[in-house]
RNA sequence: CGGGACGUAGCGCAGCUUGGUAGCGCGCAUCGUUCGGGACGAUGAGGUCGCCGGUUCAAAUCCGGCCGUCCCGACCA
């Protein structure tokens, strides 16, 4: 490609927003352009780099055995009924009603569809399968933002396992986590695979790979000793033991005019220390109220409550509902001497006596309290881990961080082919269920993942593999005779030997041509100018390392060819 | 879903308070001088001021509605 030919605008002014700077460096720059909220254009560079981010993922899930498909976009509401999720997923699915009055849905993943082709089989001997492809996806995500990391149509890559057994799903989902760790790998990432909530997909383990980043938008919980690491929404730690007071508590209640939080009772004469204190909230579960205890130090953790539930609409209780339901105000909540209500405890509240806690009149507070003997509780893991406390395997120091997720991977079981009839028959001729995997990993959010990995300063500074070309010509005077003639055949023979070139042959200065070359992140840069012309040599700037040096003329298509074998 | 902000030329913005002929920077076009690290000069092109309605002799400006985009929140009772 000749780059004066070439519709590549790279906007230089760049706005002082906190974005991420993948967004700044794709959508102001030669990549992407945002057509609406949560929607964008590729255009011919971020087009190129997009499929060598397809091309390696594909090579990685053929190498374990994938055979390609390709599944519609639009999807029968008929079959999101069957399995429950158009509801489950409700918040994220975009549909439409076409010209006969159905309703479509475009498909926010392919779980359902590809069961649909998989109910075709009939035989163990046809198992195991791993199928997958690569589609256009749409979720209606409540807030799009950091430009290609969270959008609301997006291209991924997932695949689908089918297994006769639960050991075959476990081989199955072993060597995506290896092709996953390699794609990553390949893209210029550090990705740790970390346990994860499931959420919406209607399985029990999955795996998440995460990429750490500032712009990330999920928490990770890690130890850096003996390598536990898990999503904040499934993170577990272990607790200091806390002594209670000796002697059997008496409930006692006591006034506690303007208390309203439990930063206030800590302070409040005769109040208790946060650790002591029993926070009582009220959610709503489904529709369905219900009390959740925490120590008044933690914090709850949404997921698990909803895991440990399986509600899917979590919210906390209105104001009107919390009085009506337990007479006071939030403020002054507790749950002992409470019935017919749902109670989940946090497991940390566990033996507890002499706490304090609300005594669901206003202002009024009751101390004393044994969690055992006075509340009636299901007693569930539901606060967030919080940096510093120790980790559950080894006892060492956890600490947290933010993350991009880059892949998530999960068993799903056999509740696809309970809800969709996807059985065959065992060499006893009895009918069993397809145990089902699938795996997704997101295209461009990888390409801006791996940005927030590889750029300094200057730009994109693309691992060679996926960048939109591996050499940019630079022509410092491309109106000189003996320049043009020299980068011009260079040009073809580089092209000749397979290699992605790009000649700059734009009647710019060439401080613009060096600047727009690091921005856009091309490997390696060639200057052909007089003055190395004089000496016979042409002059190599490796992008990452930021090596200058001249090579001999001649030699420069082995000298490249080496640059791009070494990686 | 709750709260806030913004919408004026391809991009980034001013003008609006106090209604009266549409502005700036970058970019773009032509010419000239330059040109091995984001050049300079001259001359130009380019805008239904998000949309609809209202007030007014007159609306980018005031009022109402709608649409769009962005930000914060949707955990601490």
């Amino acid at each position: 490609m000749r780059w004066s030919e070439a519709f590549i605008p790279t906007l230089r002014d760049d706005p002082a927003d906190a974005e991420a700077i993948s967004h700044k460096l794709l959508v102001r720059g030669a990549y992407v352009r945002q057509l609406m909220s949560g929607v964008y254009s590729m255009l011919p560079l971020g087009q190129r780099v997009r499929a060598k981010v397809m091309a390696i993922i594909k090579e990685e899930i053929d190498g374990i055995g994938g055979q390609e498909f390709l599944l519609p976009q639009l999807h029968p509401l008929s079959i999101w009924e069957r399995t429950g999720r158009i509801d489950t997923m409700r918040d994220v699915i975009m549909s439409f009603e076409d010209n006969k009055g159905g309703t479509v849905v475009l498909g926010p993943t392919h779980e359902e569809i590809f069961a649909t082709a998989a109910a075709e089989l009939t035989s163990y001997k046809q198992l195991p399968q791993l199928w997958y492809h690569i589609q256009t996806k749409f979720r209606d995500e409540a807030r799009p933002k950091s430009g290609l990391l969270r959008v609301r149509e997006f291209t991924m890559k997932d695949s689908y396992t089918f297994d006769t057994d639960f050991a075959g799903l476990d081989e199955q989902f072993g060597r995506h986590f290896a092709a996953y760790m390699r794609i990553f790998d390949r893209l210029g990432m550090e990705v740790v695979a970390v346990k994860a909530s499931s959420g919406a997909m209607g399985g029990k383990d999955s795996v998440e790979f995460m990429a750490p980043s500032d712009v990330g938008e999920d928490d990770v919980a890690a130890c850096a000793s003996c390598g536990y690491a898990a999503n904040l929404e499934t993170a577990e730690s272990t607790l200091e033991a806390i002594a209670d007071p000796e002697g059997d508590a008496e409930i006692e209640r006591f006034a506690t005019p303007g208390v309203r939080t439990i930063e206030d009772l800590t302070t409040f004469p005769g109040g208790a220390a946060a650790d002591r204190q029993i926070k009582t909230l009220v959610y709503s579960l489904d529709g369905e109220l219900a009390l959740v205890l925490l120590r008044g130090d933690h914090v709850l953790q949404d997921q698990k409550l909803m895991d440990a539930t399986g509600a899917i609409e979590v919210r906390p209780a209105h104001g009107e509902e919390i009085s009506e339901l337990l007479g006071a105000d939030a403020g002054s909540l507790g749950a002992v001497g409470v019935s017919d209500v749902r109670i989940l405890a946090d497991e940390a509240l566990r033996d507890r006596h002499h706490m304090t806690t609300g005594a669901n009149q206003n202002d009024m507070h009751i101390r004393g309290v044994d969690v055992t003997r006075d509340i009636a509780a299901e007693w569930i893991d539901l606060r967030t881990v919080e940096a510093g406390e120790a980790c559950v395997v080894c006892g060492e120091e956890l600490h947290v961080y933010t993350a991009i997720e880059v892949g998530h991977i999960f068993k799903l079981g056999t509740f696809y082919a309970d809800k969709l009839d996807m059985t065959v028959l065992d060499e006893n001729g009895k009918t069993i269920p397809i145990v089902m995997g699938s795996y997704g990993i997101g295209v461009e959010r990888n390409m801006a993942a791996s940005i927030e990995a590889n750029h300094d300063d200057k730009g994109i500074v693309w691992p060679i593999e996926i960048a939109p070309y591996h050499v940019v010509i630079t022509v410092v005077r491309p109106d000189d005779e003996r320049s043009a003639e020299v980068s011009a055949a260079l040009y073809e023979e580089l092209q000749a030997a397979g290699i992605e070139v790009i000649l700059d042959d734009r009647k710019e200065r060439p401080g613009v041509k060096f600047t727009d070359a690091e921005l856009i992140g091309i490997p390696l840069r060639i200057t052909v100018g007089p003055r190395g012309l004089d000496n016979g040599v042409l002059e190599f700037a490796e992008r990452r390392s930021g090596e200058n040096y001249e090579v001999p003329m001649t030699d420069a298509p082995d000298r490249v060819q080496a640059f791009l074998d070494q990686g």
